[in-house]
RNA sequence: GCCGCCUUAGCUCAGUCGGUAGAGCGUCUCACUCGUAAUGAGAAGGUCGUCGGUUCGAUUCCGACAGGCGGCUCCA
């Protein structure tokens, strides 16, 4: 029983302390029932580990990342638990947390029914209650192997372990890690009151000291999932679940998701009159009503102006083309089946475009180049159809028919830097008159390992470090996407953070060396000294697509849009019958400043008509009575409730001339 | 594309253990004209997603297809 000096790290304050062989880190935080595991050297541990001399030990409260993720994986071993209580047959998948819960993959027969859920909710709370304790055990591969050959899957990760040490677990399944980390193969038993092992999984760990130190938890819903997500894999069923520190926090998360529920803009679009998706023309193909059409419009007339002043040239391309086209762009060959199936037309096969590159690049071979012409800039609204898979297609955000405010900028290798970094600039501008202006750069790169990238390295190299440089510069936040850059070039893409803080990529700017080469377009221009150089092509879409971005924008406000760009800007309502022609002429003087005035001149009560506005989510309500009248005034509602009495008709229309001017939200 | 669930009036949803259906809101008509979130009365509106099967009889049971929802995979 010698001594041993241990380090307290606590709020970034440490103290040394001297504690005795056999010490268990609990002890040091019996005070402290928010502690739910210990960080000792860095590494997260069981609050039952024991301390060794030297050891550098900070209690990680069950609220923080790490402890949220230790309470929500140990959730799901309760969940598996349960599952095999109740399904004896169940074989055991991966059940790692993820952001704001856990899941758990099990292979059954049947897929879990809503039914099943709540009974396995119920025997949840019984083993949570029981208090069961999470005990550690180190067990050699052979030994867990043989203790596991009941679970083919845990066979199939120890497996891997075996192969590959870490990496292999990490590629066995995002989230496998959690079960089988890089060091020794340990077993978690849940021990019941009399110390008897009630349960057991192959778990790296660490875990709550026991069942009863979760606070809250829910299982969402069940799904099915591949095994190791790959799509050639039998798929497991997947119950997704959350769990909190408290069951306030548990109410604030519900409470989020109804929150975004409200935002929804497939429900806001149906709602607001903005858009719908009619069966008769098939899935992921919206139509817009006239409200959404004003949005349309807005986003359009604002991104085509912007164009225009940052020196882009206006063309338009047809929506299909021969097939022969798309191969010589590549896009055939690497993405095929991502286009829809080729028409026949008099024996020849055409396309539906499912991107506009190909035939911007025609434009600028339409003749001859020089150098003193670049940089060169096309835009267009394009139509673009692209063959998304049936289960993909999601409202606004992922459709089979939509509008990119692509450009094409043709630069010399060497104007590439700064007009990406015009590019950027740009798209951040944008961003921000749209509301958003949250955001983080993320930048794809080629996987050198797939072969679905074509062109050299060293070209690859060349574009790489050029949009990096470009993204370093802006001094915003780069997050790095391996794998993720389209096959001709590597792309930074700009991530908005919206106003409940769901993030989206919409803005794309890639850096293409391929399509100019002289295997696929062959594009040139005349240098100075008289020889043909190879342009780079920037591709670039500000909204990305049209309706994607009105989809989040329609989240982002919750359909309560600012002023400039509401479909209708101001709801002008009578008091009572006798009060509208009044505000018919109010109307008559706002219309010719481009206003979009409405006049509800129905035979409701006005109390309704104003309900109808608010629902409507109007801007500006417009009121007029007696009072008003008399006094060559209006009355202002606003959405939130604020009322603004008697304003003087002349400020009244510099009000909301004023506000649609500057963009900004009343 | 895969797994599960869903599809009844314009919307949200009841309902029929197999005998062809209801409510609220909305729409239309009439009356009412009211100072900041729902005036009253009346009416219209559905081949119960489509096609096929079982049945004396199908909106209901079975199958296929279409569309939707939640995931997985994918996202140039």
């Amino acid at each position: 029983m010698s001594d041993l000096k241990i380090t307290l790290v606590h709020a970034g304050e440490r103290e040394v302390r001297e504690v005795t062989t056999g010490t268990r880190a609990w002890e040091l935080f019996a005070d402290d029932p928010a502690v739910v595991v210990a960080r000792v050297g860095g590494e997260l541990k069981d609050l039952a580990h024991e301390l060794a001399d030297g050891d550098e030990v900070e209690g990680v409260l069950i609220d923080s990342p790490d402890g949220r993720d230790v309470l929500r994986h140990s959730t799901a071993h309760v969940l598996a638990q349960a599952v095999q209580d109740l399904f004896p047959a169940a074989k055991l998948g991966i059940g790692p947390p993820v952001v704001d819960g856990f899941y758990y993959d099990f292979d059954v027969e049947t897929p879990f029914v809503p039914e099943d859920l709540a009974k396995i909710e119920t025997r949840m709370r019984k083993i949570i209650k029981e208090g069961q304790k999470f005990s550690r055990r180190v067990t050699a591969d052979a030994d867990a192997l043989a203790e596991l050959a009941e679970e083919p899957y845990k066979v199939e990760l120890i497996g891997l372990k075996g192969s590959g040490g870490a990496a292999g677990a990490a590629e066995a399944a995002e989230g496998a890690s959690v079960e089988v980390g890089a060091g020794e193969l340990t077993i978690y038993d849940n021990l019941d009151r009399k110390g008897e092992t009630a349960w057991s999984d192959l778990c790296r760990g660490p875990h709550l000291p026991t069942t009863k130190r979760i606070p809250a938890f829910k299982l969402m819903r069940s799904a099915a999932a591949y095994w190791r997500g790959d799509e050639k894999n039998k798929q497991l069923q997947r119950i997704y679940g959350t769990a909190w520190e408290s069951k306030e926090a548990l109410e604030e998360h519900l409470h989020r998701i109804e929150e975004a529920e409200r935002r929804d803009h497939r429900k806001l679009g149906r709602d607001l009159d903005l858009f719908s998706f009619p069966d008769e023309i098939g899935s992921g193909l919206p139509v817009f009503h006239p409200k959404g059409g004003v949005i349309k419009r807005e986003m359009e007339d604002y991104v085509r102006r912007r164009h225009i002043e940052e020196g882009f040239e206006y063309v338009g391309t047809p929506h299909i083309a021969k097939e022969g086209l798309f191969h010589t762009s590549g896009h055939l060959p690497y993405y095929g089946e991502g286009m829809f199936p080729a028409l026949d037309v008099d024996g020849m096969d055409y396309r539906l475009k499912a991107m506009n590159c190909p035939m911007h690049n025609l434009i600028y071979r339409s003749r001859q180049r020089s150098y003193r012409e670049l940089p060169l800039r096309l835009f267009e609204f394009g139509s673009v159809y692209r063959h998304e898979k049936s289960g993909v297609v999601h409202g606004l955000t992922r459709v089979r028919g939509f509008a990119q405010d692509d450009s094409h900028s043709y630069v010399t290798a060497e104007q590439a830097p700064d007009e990406i970094r015009h590019l950027l600039d740009f798209v951040l501008g944008l961003l921000r008159d749209f509301g958003l202006d949250d955001f983080y750069l993320e930048l794809s790169t080629r996987d050198a390992s797939k072969d679905k990238f074509i062109g050299s390295d060293e070209d690859w190299e060349v574009a790489t470090k050029v949009l990096e440089d470009v993204c370093v510069g802006t001094g915003l936040e780069l997050v790095p996407d391996p794998g993720g850059a389209a096959y001709y070039g590597p792309k930074v893409s700009v991530q908005a953070r919206d106003a409940i803080g769901r993030t989206w990529q919409m803005s794309t700017i890639q850096y293409d060396f391929n399509q100019p080469s002289p295997e696929r377009f062959a594009l040139e221009y005349v240098a100075p000294d008289g020889s043909r150089q190879q342009p780079v092509m920037i591709h670039s879409a500000k909204f990305g697509s049209i309706e994607r971005f009105m989809g989040v924008l329609v989240e982002h406000y919750a359909g309560a849009f600012p002023p400039w760009l509401a479909p209708v800007q101001v709801q002008a309502i009578p008091i009572a019958e006798r009060h509208a022609d009044y505000l018919h002429d109010v109307a008559r003087q706002m219309k010719p400043l481009g206003l979009r005035v409405e006049v509800d001149d129905s035979d409701d009560r006005m109390q309704k008509k104003i309900r109808n506005a608010q629902l409507q989510k109007v801007p500006f309500m417009m009121i007029a009575g007696d009072d008003d009248i008399a006094a060559g005034a209006v009355s202002f509602r606003y959405r939130d409730g604020r009322q603004d009495n008697g304003v003087p008709l002349a400020e009244a229309v510099e009000r909301v001339r004023a506000a649609v001017e500057s963009r900004e939200q009343v």
